[in-house]
DNA sequence: ATTTTTCTAGAATTTTCATTCTCCTTTTGC
DNA sequence: GCAAAAGGAGAATGAAAATTCTAGAAAAAT
């Protein structure tokens, strides 16, 4: 109780939301290991901390609820309710303006052009693209691609280009599932050579957008006449993939500022891999 | 305890606050007085409801506690608590622009299981990034932002893991947008290399998530320490990115089965592409 | 008008929750 | 490498809150 130097640092504490914030990320660094911890929770998800209570506070953000208290106490708060007030009033003072800053938005973004209109663009274009995809997608075709992707030995990945971002991502996403994977990227155009050992115990997903890049076309012919079955992404009936694949999906992604959206496709992308690591768990 | 006749019309009470809000009209002139007052008083201020206390809540609404307890079960809920966990969810999830529509993406979704259900629970990760991001990107720094790319001679582009499709897109877009760019893509570990000659002339954008690769950071300490501007596009403040950031975006995305959404990063890194091609034009 | 039923207020009870405190562990300084 | 200080975990405590209970008031029905 009775101590030396009473006072390291307790000026008042911020009482709005911001302040706190920009104390929290100033000191997270000085703050002892949990605490930190705290800070950082605090930051990532300001509406648990609203509205939990310490107990599930301090279990989603793995500490104990004494260290919560220990936390508000260490940044100049009386105790963690208090704190806690911080972060409810951030919700009750922004939710009145907030229709009326939706509005504003998207007033202005039709009649301004500029950086934050092409944000909400892009943003219009991939919530667009992701609802047709729900509903373009056959359950059935998604279901027969997974099941032929699960027995595979070894997915090979093609896409080049605009589809090389989503094949990139699914041997990432694919590596972390453990479904062994080779990212044929083509560099040093050693494509075929990458691409050389897929056959009929394995599995090819090509990805492939107008116009479509000659060099995932011709190494997707190569996998498919060494026998290995094939699944496309694709943007059309029409494209060459189409008839080379076991299984095809079409993804029609919107665009904005004549840039196609790549939600949808990712989307598809991230639901096949882990599909694949579901069926071979057993799904 | 034992009735003769158990149950009135204890059907199952909505779990959304649309829903309760239409009950509550509804029925409120069916019920007693009191309970009716109660009715009326949550509709009208559904921010008390969430962030009061029984006892408060029923000093605003001139009714006792226990009052509050026993609308909350008339109607179906368990109690108090239960009820007042719908309207704390109202203002958890406010996205009201998008909230049909994710209601009815949630609802189907329930439905379906397996491999469709993957399907929606991405895209609905995706929609839910891409509207928080609208929500959160300030206007002037992506202002900021494209200017300082724009006055670049060069950019370079820093993305490893799951942050390289998003770098790699970017290299495929500001490369048809005709702005010079270099991809580090660390191939043969030469991101050195590629990113020595970065100095202030130039600009670098790196892009980096939790855990952040070792490899990024180092890449774009170099640079800067050579007088490359950064933008960078992370997920937290305190990523270590953000203290070598001339402009920094926090990107907070959705996730489902363990794997986050990227659409909102893309979208981030589409308006900034073009953005920058803009202002070259003399935007 | 009287009985029966429903509703309400307020007290009593139980549960939940923040906070405090103690003991143990880790880190820091010498 | 040791001592001292700081930090952290988890049980104990006490306060506050939700819920239940009961008696009485109001309303409805006969």
């Amino acid at each position: 109780m009775a101590k030396a130097e009473p006072i390291d640092e307790l000026g008042t504490p911020p009482r709005d939301f911001a302040g706190l914030r920009n104390l929290l990320i100033d000191r997270h660094q000085t703050l002892p290991k949990r605490l930190s911890q705290v800070a950082r929770f605090a930051v990532a998800h300001p509406d648990e901390m609203a509205f939990g209570t310490a107990a599930s506070i301090a279990e989603q953000a793995d500490v104990q609820p004494s260290t919560l208290v220990r936390f508000a106490q260490t940044i100049g708060y009386q105790g963690f309710s208090d704190l806690q007030e911080i972060f409810r009033s951030r919700l009750r003072d922004r939710w009145p303006d907030y229709e009326e800053r939706l509005q504003t938005l998207e007033h202005e973004s039709r009649e301004r052009g500029g950086v934050p209109g092409l944000l909400d663009g892009f943003a219009e274009a991939g919530v667009t693209s992701l609802m047709r995809l729900r509903d373009s997608i056959d359950a059935a075709q998604l279901e027969k691609a997974a099941k032929l992707l699960a027995a595979a030995d070894t997915v090979y990945l093609l896409g080049q280009r605009r589809a090389f971002p989503i094949a990139s991502y699914m041997a990432y996403a694919l590596g972390k599932l453990g479904v062994r994977c080779i990212l044929v990227d083509n560099v040093g155009t050693l494509g075929q050579e990458q691409a050389a050992f897929a056959g009929s115990k394995d599995a090819v997903i090509s990805i492939s957008f107008t116009p479509y890049t000659p060099a995932t076309i011709e190494l997707t012919k190569l996998s498919v006449a060494n026998g290995a079955p094939l699944v496309a992404i694709t943007d059309s009936p029409f494209s060459p993939l189409t008839e080379l694949a076991n299984v095809w999906f079409e993804v029609v992604e919107a665009d904005f500022a004549a840039f196609r959206s790549l939600s949808a496709s990712f989307c598809l992308a991230m639901a096949l891999s882990v599909s694949i690591a579901e069926k071979r768990r057993g799904g």
